[in-house]
RNA sequence: GCCGACAUAGCUCAGUGGCUAGAGCGGCUGUUUUGUAAACAGCGGGUCGUGGGUUCGAAUCCCUCUGUCGGCUCCA
């Protein structure tokens, strides 16, 4: 989107926000009115009915009330008042939320908690902080205080729908008032906000934690508590073929697998700095033994740096390269949990390397080879953000070491031909990062993967290793997840697919259905199936004494890739008509052929961990 | 954590102060022996999320806790 439409669409929400404002004091001219900003998709109004509550069902009157607005084509019209001026409108027209943000204005020349540029108030001060003159924009006889720009009348606002309510704090603080914020979602084109409606419809279908239900994969339990989901036998076999392809990729660029414990002392986080700033996030676990404290490991980097430090090291034995998939623990708010999106347990694919400056740029570009053969097997586009210092002083390390860096991810970066940009000041205190992010199959954009430099850990656990001139250096420490969390990466990708997974993925791959319950029929389905078996597959056999129609009907729900009818003509032949699921078929019809070749094909497209099949 | 909504059978849901709390699907049993998206019949199945309160009487009203969902960053 170029700036001039982008420019256009904000004002087209801001507009709408008047609009739905002007609507909601014709009908209850006592609202008290917070702040109407515009948000991503679309724009909110914050709203003080006193004990009155607007609900969804006041949608449909509120939007009427919009659309009569809209159809009257009132000119936005912008004004100036000094300050005082603004103060004894504001009083008059019994708005203490104005008055407030006025008082603001008057006293500090901004309206934000936060330092907000001056030049972006669109006020007309002296210069200083303080203001003179406020801008005004009246519609109808509806007059706000605002900076603007809005659109030139009410016709030209484009299309919107109501879309929620929900309670905010005035101004996001706890303590103030509780008001009403009503949100609205606005495009420039009926077409557009109908796309947009369309995927949220989608997204709602496709929705991680209902197919997770119907597709049997995961479950949470009251007594075992929020955030920590159960995996079934199926969702098991997702999760351990995406952590083993992970597995397989770093192993193949040279990582090795470690393992380590769930719990430590707290000393370890208290020596890596963990304990300061995240200790509200850690889980405590007390010994009754001895007095020592513990924790539920949150990150499995300080671990690994123990391992690392465990003997002398030398600039020939570098870069060395840990990898393990494992689960570490974070007290998440509970009010920030849903689904496997956020959890309390997240089981990372972690590596970590420890090398030399000058061998950055090569383990970054394996990892992102890595990454691009993963997000390719999945089906999703990748881009990445490199994430560079800025010029403050929130960084630790030194300068040459980060320009270094720096110079050596873009090179990584670069040579693996992936679309990139960047930005200064993304970077973590402790280093410069690339951030991975992906695009799902309804266009939406999730950061999974990362590639992350350290400085700064390798100075606080004091690592170190010998080069060629006999003197001790510190080690650079990268730290990588290909998936990021499993459970994260789960809830992207079961949306991603809407649940039918490629066959290497599909907890169950081929469903053998009896046509009957007579021992033959069982016989053959069970020789199948022990084939299928042999061969790696995941074959089940339904001889349950249902219709065949029903049999089918139950593994099209279950989104199982292949099911086969075995019956009399399938014993006498030999040869089966796979029944393909229709996402993954590439033609209408399906020939027969023998079980031995069918069954090889399958084995043959699981473990190539082909997305889209050719049989 | 905070605000709001919600929590009834394994699942999806009906039941809003008054008889023994219901349906469909799933489960079990029987009949049927089935040919590419739901055979038929019968039977089970619930301290209505937890604990407390109000009431002659509570799934229903109030409070607590637990859990789920939406929001809590966006600043005239």
């Amino acid at each position: 989107m170029d700036g001039d439409t982008s420019n256009k669409l904000h004002a087209m929400r801001h507009s709408l926000a008047h609009i739905m404002a002007s609507a909601i004091k014709r009908i209850w001219p006592e609202v008290k009115l917070g702040v109407g900003p515009v948000v991503e998709n679309g724009f909110y109004y914050d709203l003080d009915l006193g004990g009155m509550a607007i609900s969804d069902a006041d949608f449909e009157k509120i939007e009427d009330g919009m659309r009569a607005i809209i159809k009257e084509a009132q000119p936005f019209v912008r004004s100036m008042k000094p300050i005082d001026e603004a103060i004894t409108w504001a009083e008059q027209e019994k708005q203490p939320y104005k008055l407030e943000l006025l008082h603001d204005l008057q006293r500090a020349g901004t309206t934000s908690a936060k330092d907000i540029n001056p030049e972006e108030l669109g006020v007309e001060g002296d210069g200083s902080s303080k203001v003179d003159q406020v801008s005004f924009y009246t519609n109808g006889d509806f007059t706000d205080l605002c900076r603007g720009p809005h659109v030139e009348s009410t016709d030209q606002v484009g299309a919107f729908k109501l879309m929620r309510i929900s309670g905010a704090y005035w101004r996001g603080k706890e303590g103030n008032p509780q008001m009403q914020r009503l949100y609205g979602v606005a495009f420039a084109s009926d077409k557009e906000l109908r796309q947009y409606l369309n995927m949220l419809e989608e997204a709602k279908k496709r929705d991680h934690r209902k197919l997770g239900q119907e597709l049997d994969l995961f479950v949470f339990s009251d007594m075992v508590g929020s955030g920590l989901p159960l995996f079934t036998p199926r969702g098991t076999i997702l999760r351990e073929e995406l952590a083993r392809f992970s597995d397989e990729l770093r192993e193949r660029v040279g990582f090795q697998k470690v393992w380590i414990p769930h719990i430590t002392k707290h000393e370890l986080y208290e020596k890596s700095g963990h304990w300061a700033k995240f200790g509200d996030e850690l889980f405590l676990v007390k010994s009754q033994e001895t007095s020592d404290q513990f924790v539920m490991k949150p990150m499995n980097c300080p671990h690994h740096t123990r391992i690392f430090a465990s003997q002398p090291r030398s600039y020939r034995d570098l870069p060395v390269r840990y990898l393990e998939t494992t689960t570490v623990y974070r007290d998440e708010k509970t009010g920030e949990l849903g689904g496997l999106s956020r959890v309390r347990s997240i089981t990372q694919d972690d590596s970590h390397i420890f090398c030399r400056n000058d061998q950055i740029e090569e383990e970054v570009n394996k990892m992102m080879a890595a990454a691009a053969e993963l997000y390719q097997a999945v089906g999703m586009k990748l881009r990445v953000r490199l994430s560079y210092r800025d010029e403050s002083g929130a960084y630790l390390g030194a300068m040459e070491l980060w320009e270094s860096a720096q110079s050596q991810l873009k090179a990584a970066v670069r040579a693996n031909g992936l679309e990139y940009f960047e930005e200064n000041g993304e970077a973590a205190f402790y280093g410069p990062k690339i951030d991975f992010m992906a695009t799902d199959a309804i266009g939406r954009e999730h950061q999974l993967a990362t590639v992350q430099l350290d400085f700064v850990q390798p100075e606080r656990f004091e690592l170190e290793y010998t080069d060629a001139e006999g003197n001790r250096v510190a080690p650079v420490m990268v730290h990588c997840a290909l998936l990021g969390s499993v459970e994260r990466f789960l809830s992207v990708y079961i949306e991603h697919t809407a649940g039918k997974f490629p066959v290497w993925l599909a907890p169950e791959q081929v469903r053998l259905i009896t046509v009957n319950q007579e021992d033959a029929t069982r016989e053959f389905a069970q020789k199948v199936a022990e084939e299928g078996q042999k061969l790696g597959l995941r074959v089940h056999v339904d001889n349950d004494n249902e219709s065949v129609g029903k049999k089918i009907r139950n593994a099209e729900l279950l989104k199982v890739p292949y099911a086969i009818v075995i019956g009399e003509k399938e014993i006498a032949t030999g040869e089966v008509v796979p029944r393909i699921r229709k996402d993954i078929a590439v033609s209408e019809t399906t020939d027969s052929r023998t079980v031995d070749e069918f069954l090889k094909t399958v084995a043959h497209e699981a473990k190539s961990r082909v997305s889209k099949t050719s049989l």
